[in-house]
RNA sequence: UGGCCGGUAGUUCAAUUGGUGGAACGCCAGAUUUUGAUUCUGGAGGUCGUGGGUUCGAUCCCCGCCCGGCCAACCA
């Protein structure tokens, strides 16, 4: 079973009756004929990072919209900024989003494609007087803007004539001019209540080569002059943005008001962005983490990029389940990480293989077993599915069990193993502690036990109940592995709430590697990516890269674990 | 400080489009169980931000206030 499976039935079965502000507005469109019953969205990433899971959201709903209502999303790079974009994170983006189980057409759109088309339309507004070449400095031209209760004030360059802007318009096209000397500056009003919209700069002058077009452009259009035009171009109907775009809104109209528009207009929508609690989305705080070394890159296992939840195991589908279970609101909101990780333990554990493991060993010999003996013992591979088949496990007189599986002196309501008390080893037989053997420091290092031979398979002919069953693997057929245990990565729940900086919350035990952990000698087998449930203890994945390497992607559920915290 | 968006169980979202509110996760208890898992059943938990107004009646309409978020990059 592999994590990189997708699920697209149950994808839509989810989203089936959904309800929303978003949905309603393309029924409401689609009832009105609007878009001529069409419906197109887009995901639109600047190619200047990985993707994180708060990301997951914003394309599931794109792509689920687009796929629920027979219509049509985009994947479209906003490729409008050479500075900080590159191949390398196109590449990634497209491999995160065909893994999260999202197919964009069979195109792959770029704003810098629309490049000469957006040019035309920018002269297209100098000649009908709603452009101007601004010579401003970026100080000056901030302080003109004015403040929330402080009008602006207009550019000495403001009343250029057509001509003139027209003229150092195609002059900083031609790249005659250096980084910052100049911008084209849409006429508005530099009084509007809303700053988005006193002259907003459409243009910079950036001498920088672009991962595309290479040094063909010396001038590279902002955001708002590119993003609305961009959806046009395509035919998008419903763009779909975060909340702190609202503002921009009106700009996106008028915009598109001012120009020709190849097809209806579209418009703009913003929703809350996914916030999750303990982890931080920050590019900024993300790549502290990388350069700090605090983890082994952008895909380690506990980052919360894509590439990260991938590599820890959790499945796109829960990824997926998850996104459409909290839907879309307006409301800003930060979700509990539980939630996420109770999806992503409810897919696993319908599909996840059982395995036996055990993660900190302790030896038990069984006295009265053959030595040399190796039996092979039937265990299924789920116990709610029996068309997952069974697999032979061995058993031999010496065994591993988990260290925590056995108490001297057990604690009340304490059902696992101690001397003097008969267990059932899962799929095997009953056996009974006898003695320990302890070392200098009087550590248990040894069980000595005794098994019941009539137990085979697990039942007592005479009836006799055990309280537990535990796990176990045999001690010369085991195979090695290293697993890592993880934590929160910030202990904060909020990281960085009030004027704090998040990595002061960094959990030091985010990561525990466990080096001597055993398997089963089916584990040897397993390929890469794929996640197994090492019953009893929660569900691992095997690494992306590295053999016998495994990440635990989710804990179980743990009624005892629960219980000891709650005594304290 | 101005504009915009939001404020419903512990958390996140629904609903009633004026007739005292549901789900999921979490929590608690019980049943089943060869994973203290899964599954199933039940339970606790809400002055619907706040003060006023309209109304027979307001969580829903109106006004004020409070709280949170976003906006004054040649980032997106």
């Amino acid at each position: 079973m592999s994590n990189d499976s997708t699920n697209e039935e149950s994808a839509e079965a989810e989203t089936a009756e959904a309800s929303d502000f978003l949905r309603d507005q393309i029924r409401a469109d689609l009832a009105a004929g609007t878009y001529g019953g069409r419906v197109k969205t887009r995901f639109p990433p600047e190619p200047n990072g990985y993707l994180h899971i708060g990301h997951a959201m914003s394309i599931c709903l794109n792509f689920g919209l687009a796929q629920e209502f027979g219509g049509e999303c985009n994947l479209r790079f906003d490729d409008t900024n050479p500075e900080a974009e590159s191949e390398e994170f196109v590449r990634a983006i497209v491999e995160d989003v065909e893994w999260l189980g999202f197919e964009s057409s069979d195109t792959i759109y770029y704003a810098s494609d629309y490049f000469d088309q957006m040019y035309s339309w920018a002269e297209d507004l100098i000649n009908k007087g709603l452009a101007y070449v601004d010579d401003l400095d970026s100080e000056t031209m901030s302080e003109m803007r004015g403040g929330f209760t402080t009008p602006g004030q207009n550019s000495p360059f403001r009343e250029r004539s057509i001509e003139e802007n027209l003229d150092l318009f195609r002059r900083m096209k031609a790249g005659e001019f250096a980084d910052g000397e100049r911008v084209l500056r849409a006429k508005i009003d530099m009084n509007h209540e809303n700053m988005q919209m006193r002259d907003p700069v459409m243009y910079r002058i950036r001498n920088t080569p672009h991962h595309r077009t290479g040094d063909t452009w010396a001038i590279y259009p902002n955001y708002d002059w590119a993003h609305g035009q961009e959806d046009a171009i395509e035919g998008v109907t419903h763009s779909i943005c975060t909340l702190e775009f609202d503002n921009n809104r009106e700009l996106y109209d008028w915009y598109q008001n001012n120009i020709d528009l190849p097809f209806e207009k579209p418009n703009q929508y913003e929703f809350a962005r996914l916030n999750l609690t303990h982890i931080v989305t920050s590019k900024r705080k993300l790549a502290q983490l990388v350069a700090d070394g605090v983890v082994n890159g952008w895909d380690d296992a506990a980052m919360p990029t894509i590439r990260g939840v991938r590599r820890r195991g959790y499945p796109a589908s829960a990824i997926r389940a998850f996104c459409s279970h909290i839907g879309v609101a307006k409301t800003n909101s930060v979700r509990e990480i539980e939630l996420l990780e109770s999806f992503v333990r409810d897919e696993l554990n319908a599909t996840a293989l059982r395995r036996s493991g055990v993660l900190r060993p302790l030896k038990v010999v069984i006295d009265n077993y053959p030595e040399g003996q190796v039996e092979m013992l039937t265990a299924a591979n789920h116990p709610n599915d029996e068309s997952l088949g069974v697999r032979d496990v061995p058993f031999t007189r010496e065994i591993y069990i988990e260290r925590e599986d056995f108490e001297e002196d057990p604690p009340p309501k304490y059902y696992r193993l101690t001397v003097g008390r008969e267990v059932r080893l899962r799929y095997g037989y009953f056996i009974t502690a006898t003695d320990v053997v302890k070392d200098a420091e009087g550590n248990v290092v040894e069980v000595r036990a005794t098994y019941d031979p009539e137990t085979s398979g697990g039942q007592a002919p005479d009836g006799r109940k055990v309280k537990s069953t535990i796990h176990w693997v045999s001690a010369s057929e085991a195979v090695d592995a290293t697993v890592v245990l993880y934590d929160r990565l910030f202990t904060d729940e909020h990281p960085g709430s009030g004027d704090t900086d998040p990595l002061d919350s960094l959990n030091a035990d985010a990561k525990e590697v466990l080096e001597g952990a055993k398997l089963e000698p089916s584990m040897a087998k397993i390929a890469a990516g794929e996640v197994v449930q090492f019953e009893r203890l929660g569900y691992f994945a095997h690494d992306l890269d590295q053999p016998m390497l495994f990440h635990r992607t989710v804990g179980l559920r743990d009624e005892w674990a629960r219980l000891q915290k709650r005594k304290k």
